[in-house]
DNA sequence: TTAAATAGATACCAAAAGGTATCATGTCAA
DNA sequence: TTGACATGATACCTTTTGGTATCTATTTAA
């Protein structure tokens, strides 16, 4: 468990699931605010959003009878560790990259 | 055409096809090469080669009779532009790994 | 308390994905 | 030229995926 790169990747492989990360990137919101702004249901929605946890890029908590779904950005470091098995392609300019990620995951909320 | 994100994703989004990008990222190879290492036919492995193709992230060239297969490292490009949308979450040090990878695509052989 | 709102859980469906088997084509080498 | 080899192209199958519809549960607010 923890961090389960195929997860990861499949999460980012569809284009609503990369909208959504987008949306929730500027705010958490709820399921239905999330089903706002595409054009299919909302168990659609909440399927995409089951996924995105999965892949550990969201973390959900429960408000009364909402559920709010926020962005998770270090839920992105597999795919960066797996990036930087090409280092040679890209010098070792990566390594400041995941750097900053494994900082950023010192913070908790 | 070019720079489709979504194809690019999807190409990464199987697991047999990192690891196929991994193999190609030490040497280039044939279908029948990247076949042996696996336990599924030389079709599938062709299916994922041309996954990889549509995805940009391997080139392929005819030579004789084979086909050879070659990494192809500017394919990523799209993904750390999509990533660079979430510039606010590590910083903008991720403006330092692109600038990498648009500096390697000057490089022709 | 009761009605409306938010969400969860299934069942179901069509299309895409991953895989095999088979046959056709082009190429190297004796 | 002829046979073996590497690949291309289909057809087909099964599972997964993205989606809808429907029903149930929980929570809020009048």
């Amino acid at each position: 468990m923890g961090t389960d790169i195929q997860e990861t990747f499949r999460a980012l492989a569809d284009p609503t699931r990369r909208d959504i990360l987008n949306m929730l990137s500027h705010e958490d919101m709820t399921i239905a605010q999330v089903a706002g702004h595409f054009d299919m249901t909302r168990a659609a929605v909440k399927k995409h959003l089951n996924v995105l946890e999965q892949g550990q890029l969201i973390t959900v908590r429960t408000s009364g009878r909402e559920r709010i779904n926020r962005f998770h950005p270090e839920g992105f470091k597999p795919v960066f560790d797996w990036l930087g098995y090409f280092d040679g392609f890209w010098d070792d300019r990566l390594s400041a990259l995941k750097n900053a990620i494994e900082t950023k995951d010192t913070s908790d909320d």
